[in-house]
DNA sequence: GAACATTCTATTTTT
DNA sequence: TAGAATGTTC
């Protein structure tokens, strides 16, 4: 990068500063720089302290120091999630505000609170700010706001965070929430802020606390020298692919760039010509084609809005696909980014089976059912409200199978007598695993199961299920507390996908694509749902879902394909 | 009380 | 297409 006249002043500036600009314009490598430089005047103790969203762009930051700070210097650049930053200071001080050593509560076990304690959603906000207060027993959501008040109510507090990082980088400044905000305004007091900020990539706008006005404050707040490089674009120079995505925010004419290209589908269709046929057609043709102009593998991005689409276009192309001219796709190995625990609750499911050889019918059952209808829990915490019915039917059944009298429901049936026939099991876990897998067939509920725990494959955790279960095997007919064993694997790191090689192909929502990037991104359109525009849309929508596109379009560097249904809305006039 | 059939509707999320 | 809401049948 050229140390140009904006950059030399932002390296030059002492006070407060804002960067703004669009995607790939080098925000983060000048804040770096800046860095760099503060840290040759830091004492022993001191450090610089650089704060984002995601474990996935705090890697992606970490890479990107590699090229820019020899390694004395890394190690005191430090590089975190508000989250652990927030986490840190709670556990630290938050005895100050309560008196009570700090704890906290993992994500999946407040869906499990959340999902015994019933009630409201303002109920259960009431009930989190008890557990905080009274018992010092903290959730995911309350630590930012704790941390802020902490700051704030504490000078010596304040005064010991800016001593030790007299420098503090604000990464996506936009999507701060409130909380977040006051931390860093505390913090502003005495430390220097760097924020950088793109209001164009104002994306989580619909989470409470996240403020369209959030860069204004800023403004009025720190008064910081402020700094503009949205002219600058490193990514994808030569492809039009960033005034491209300017012209579909701004909704303004501009022709179609080389590096665009759309698939069409019919939206009355099924089968060979529907969206996730389409879809894999798309990526096989993008990933070809790159592979042929850039002579290596490429990377690619398959993006919709929603999750729902990503998982129905993950389940299409990871198995054969025909098109409507009889063109036949291989599948294709990809990664999936998203929240596994649905597939995890399904696995346990499977995973209770395992034990069925070694264990009384008394036991074996209900302890499989318990699995399903924590299966539904995971679903309710998510917000399909339809699951209390299915635990409601599921806990009847079991109530009825201890005491003996008739089991009503279709899927406890179909269990007790698979139980009947008995289950044979080999001791090679792969295929045991099969065996039981098998088993969940045959109702609406247990196919859904099914297909969850399919998904678990794109989670890498095969392997690492396939040694447990070794481990499990009682030598005879069944694994010894194969739940148990199963729960391990699933609940360590070895799932999320952020920490492990990322595969050629990434399957993910357009929101958690930012800050990412990639040689080619396929954009996906839904026919009922994950529409990209619409014209039955308020202007407020449409706007927000302008700049998520121009999100998903920056992410590409050499080339974006869009699959659209037939009646999709232009995205430029 | 559970299953099945019919009709209507349709964001986004990190730790 | 999936999910929710509602109605009908056993």
């Amino acid at each position: 990068m050229d140390i140009d006249g904006p950059r030399q002043a932002i390296l030059d500036s002492a006070g407060h500063v804002l960067i703004e600009g669009g995607p790939g314009c080098g925000k983060t490598t000048i804040a770096l720089l800046k860095a760099r430089q503060a840290l040759e005047s830091l004492e022993d103790e001191q450090q610089v302290l650089f704060l984002s969203f995601s474990r996935a762009a705090v890697r992606q930051i970490t890479d990107r120091m590699g090229g820019l700070l020899n390694r004395a210097s890394r190690s005191k650049l430090q590089v975190r999630t508000f989250h652990s930053f927030f986490m840190d200071i709670v556990r630290s001080h938050s005895r100050l505000l309560t008196g009570k050593p700090a704890s906290f509560i993992a994500p999946d076990h407040e869906h499990q609170l959340r999902a015994d304690f019933g009630g409201s959603k303002e109920d259960w906000l009431k009930e989190c700010q008890r557990m905080a207060t009274v018992e010092g027993r903290y959730v995911f959501d309350l630590l930012a706001e704790t941390a802020a008040t902490l700051l704030e109510s504490s000078s010596a507090l304040r005064a010991l965070y800016s001593s030790i990082y007299p420098l503090v980088i604000v990464d996506e400044f936009q999507d701060t929430n409130t909380d977040q905000w006051r931390a860093v305004k505390a913090l502003a007091a005495e430390s220097t802020v760097i924020c950088l900020a793109d209001p164009d990539q104002r994306i989580f706008g619909h989470i409470p606390g996240v403020d369209e006005e959030r860069i204004a404050h800023a403004v009025a707040h720190l008064a910081p020298a402020t700094f503009d490089l949205s002219q600058d674009n490193y990514r994808s120079p030569e492809g039009g692919l960033l005034s491209y995505a300017n012209a579909v925010l701004r909704n303004t004419v501009h022709p179609l760039p080389d590096s665009v290209r759309n698939v069409i589908y019919a939206t009355r269709t099924w089968g060979a010509d529907s969206v996730e046929v389409r879809t894999h057609f798309a990526i096989v043709a993008l990933r070809q084609y790159l592979e042929a102009e850039l002579k290596r593998v490429p990377t690619l991005a398959v993006l919709a809005t929603t999750n729902a689409l990503v998982g129905r276009v993950s389940e299409t192309i990871s198995t054969q696909s025909v098109t409507v001219q009889g063109t036949i796709l291989p599948p294709v190995e990809h990664d999936l980014h998203w929240d596994p625990e649905l597939a995890a609750a399904a696995g346990f499911v499977v995973a209770s089976l395992l034990e069925w050889p070694s264990l009384a019918r008394e036991e074996a059952l209900p302890k499989t059912l318990r699995a399903m209808a924590n299966f539904y829990r995971r679903k309710l915490a998510g917000g399909t409200t339809g699951a209390r019915d299915k635990i409601r039917v599921i806990e009847n059944a079991i109530t009825a199978f201890n005491a003996d009298t008739k089991i009503k429901s279709k899927s406890p049936k179909i269990l007790i007598s698979a139980w009947e026939e008995g289950l044979t099991l080999t001791g090679q876990p792969v295929a045991d695993w099969q065996i039981a897998r098998g088993v969940v067939r045959g109702s609406a509920e247990l196919d859904e199961l099914f297909k969850q725990v399919r998904l678990l494959r794109l989670f890498q955790a095969t392997d690492a299920l396939a040694l447990a279960l070794t481990e499990a095997w009682n030598g005879i007919n069944a694994y010894t507390d194969a739940a148990a064993a199963v729960r391990r694997v699933l609940a360590s790191d070895s799932l999320s996908v952020a920490e492990q090689q990322t595969k050629a192909v990434s399957l993910m929502s357009m929101h958690r694509s930012k800050g990412k990037e990639f040689d080619g991104v396929v954009i996906v359109e839904g026919a009922f749902n994950s529409r990209l525009l619409d014209n039955d849309w308020d202007e407020e929508r449409v706007r927000g879902n302008r700049r998520l596109l121009r999100v998903a379009i920056t992410r590409a560097r050499h080339m974006a394909v869009f699959v659209r249904p037939d009646d999709a809305v232009p995205l430029t006039p």
